[in-house]
RNA sequence: GCGCCUGUAGCUCAGUUGGAUAGAGCAACGGCCUUCUAAGCCGUAGGUCCAGGGUUCGAGUCCCUGCGGGCGUGCCA
């Protein structure tokens, strides 16, 4: 039993409330000088007719202290309590040990399916900077409910379908100068954009487009050999990108996929009297609940976005049999989701209760808004390349002995894209600014990578020196110094942090929590000498020196991270 | 117009689901490397928590109104 339970337990005897409900007034105080644990009174004062602090004085005074509590004192109308700080460290320490990078982990999962919906790019466009945040907090959440027992289903819904192939075809016969395998996605890009610029001035090129996506449709054989090529050569050139962010899919079923999958669902709507034809549209009305219609059919009879999205979330459900399944899709297309989830209700899949849109802020540049058409983007690749390059430079620099800087130089400056994207939380806009992505003072990656190799370092030249620790032997009473406590806090709020990020999909609580964790680190090194002369205080701090390690590397590997040894 | 989101230090953001004196980082200024990685640590300065009401022992947090910003609002995704 922990000590926030231990004491719910002692004051629901004293008070006669439930426990449950106590250890939920239980907080931490501002300040840890006034203790480690506080219990407010106020809402005690009306039922028993005293003054909150009358009561905080008499509870201070009559209460047992359970085991792990050393000792409480009235303050106001609270009680604050003290831990027994040995026996803490004692726990804390012992457990991260036990653990080692499994810290934090769970079986609450028990092996069930999350499906996670995220980065889902289109085909034959860039990996720009826009395309970061679902990929990174997609990346993120796979790992983090993987680390709590859960089966992470990664899918990739690839935007692979419709007339834009049909005019890349066209512009590709027109001007293309060497086969697809030889392109990069950069060149198909700029046939695109010279695309729309000649339909305008000739729209007919616009029919040939969408004669050329009817070919696709129909199979015919140079159609489909040119769309499956687009297809490879932008899945090749984009799989370079996922591997240098560490980011993996289970699946890449995305629109084309569904084609041959949507009548079952119209004719399901149909069955159950949902659709209806309007301006020669089928839709389903929502008025009922203040939501424009849904559009399940153009007037010409074409699907559309939503009618291909209900039979992806059948087929997920038929498929994975998920507990959740969650898009991660940005907030633009709040009323979308809302619409999808309201007629699978009205289809009677109760499962739709399980389906959560994982909504997050736009990316937007000085200049405005992200455009592929009009060139405004910034590609992925080079956002990471010019923070890898600076890296290294800074390496150089710092560290002219390192042997393997290359990989280091991209663990690092990669990791820096990723961490700022996962710092704060997904709703928040975001105005992509070099020297924000370039800066890795502070509250940064780098900073968190460079408090893990830090420990590394300690733990390397404490091996050369002959100086260990056993796990089992430590004398845990020798770090309850204000920083080693500060230090152990943190470790011990991580697993908590874990939970409350999967329950709301934020990894930006992982990111916090790591980062407390580092913080904490860096003052406790700072403030104590680690190879310090007496044997047993040493293995102590070496012991907190390996336990800060692995949380660490665990919370960088959460958010996606890599945990280099040497920086 | 209507709907959803958002507003905290010059900038970027936290704020334990209503608790004690509102916290970090960046930027600015000052200090600390012949002890384990200075991508670090310490200090100074910086606040009408958008405004006004309300709820109560207590509001940055909950409710209402207004203002500013973002997004969406029937055949794109």
């Amino acid at each position: 039993m922990d000590n926030k339970t231990a004491l719910a337990a002692a004051l629901a005897v004293k008070t006669g409330l439930e426990a449950a409900e106590l250890a939920q007034w239980i907080e931490t105080p501002p300040d840890p000088a006034l203790g480690d644990y506080a219990f407010p009174c106020f809402r005690l004062a009306k039922a028993l007719r005293k003054a909150p602090a009358a009561i905080a004085a008499e509870l201070a005074a009559a209460l047992p202290l359970p085991q792990g509590i050393a000792r409480c004192e009235a303050a106001g109308g609270y009680v604050n309590f003290f831990a027994d700080t040995g026996a803490f460290a004692s726990h804390v320490l012992s457990r991260v040990l036990r653990e080692g990078e499994r810290y934090g982990s769970s079986e609450i999962g028990g092996g069930r399916s999350v499906c996670m919906d995220y980065s889902s790019i289109n085909i034959a466009k860039p990996f720009h900077i826009g395309h970061l945040p679902s990929t990174a907090i997609g990346n993120s959440l796979y790992r983090i409910y993987n680390h709590l027992g859960y089966r992470s289903v990664g899918i990739n819904h690839l935007g692979d379908w419709g007339t834009q192939f049909g005019k890349m075809i066209v512009a590709y016969k027109l001007w293309g100068s060497k086969p697809v395998p030889e392109c990069t996605v950069r060149e198909l890009v700029a046939l695109y954009v010279r695309f729309h610029d000649e339909a305008e001035k000739n729209p007919g090129m616009n029919d040939e487009a969408r004669a050329w996506f009817k070919k696709i449709e129909s199979g015919e054989e140079e159609a489909v050999g040119l769309w499956k090529q687009f297809k490879e050569l932008t899945l090749a050139e984009v799989g370079r990108v996922y591997e240098r962010l560490g980011v993996r899919f289970d699946s890449f079923a995305g629109e084309s996929f569904y084609e041959d999958k949507m009548q079952p669902i119209i004719d399901d709507l149909k069955a159950k009297g949902l659709l209806k034809l309007d301006d020669g549209a089928s839709i389903v009305d929502l008025s009922a609940y203040d939501m424009p219609p849904c559009i399940i059919l153009r007037s010409d009879g074409a699907t559309l976005y939503a009618t291909r999205d209900l039979a992806t979330a059948v087929y997920r459900k038929e498929t994975y049999s998920f507990v959740k399944s969650l898009y991660i899709v940005a907030y633009q297309q709040a009323l979308h989701f809302r619409q999808l989830f309201k007629v699978l209700e009205l289809l009677g899949y109760e499962w739709v209760e399980d389906c959560e849109h994982v909504q997050f802020g736009m990316v937007s540049m000085a200049e405005g808004t992200l455009s592929t058409r009009h060139g405004n983007v910034v590609y992925l690749d080079d956002v990471l390349d010019a923070a890898v390059q600076k890296t290294y430079e800074i390496m150089e620099e710092k560290s002219p002995d390192l042997i393997d800087k290359r990989a280091a130089a991209e663990a690092v400056g990669v990791g820096a894209v990723v961490w700022g994207v996962l710092y704060t939380s997904r709703i928040k806009d975001t105005a992509f600014a070099w020297d924000k992505v370039l800066n890795f003072d502070g509250e940064t990656g780098p900073y968190v990578q460079y408090t893990h190799a830090r420990c590394c370092s300690v733990l390397r030249k404490a091996k050369e020196a002959g100086s260990g620790f056993e796990a089992g032997a430590i004398d845990a009473a020798l770090l309850t110094d204000s920083a080693s406590m500060a230090l152990l806090k943190a470790l011990d709020a991580f697993p908590e942090a874990i939970l409350a990020a999967a329950e709301k999909n934020e990894p930006y609580l992982v990111a916090r929590a790591t980062m407390d964790i580092a913080a904490a680190y860096n003052k406790f090194y700072y403030e104590n000498r680690i190879m310090a002369d007496e044997p047993a205080l040493r293995a102590a701090r070496l012991a907190l020196t390996e336990a800060s390690r692995s949380v660490l590397k665990t919370g960088l590997y959460l958010v996606g991270l890599q945990a280099p040894e040497r920086m």
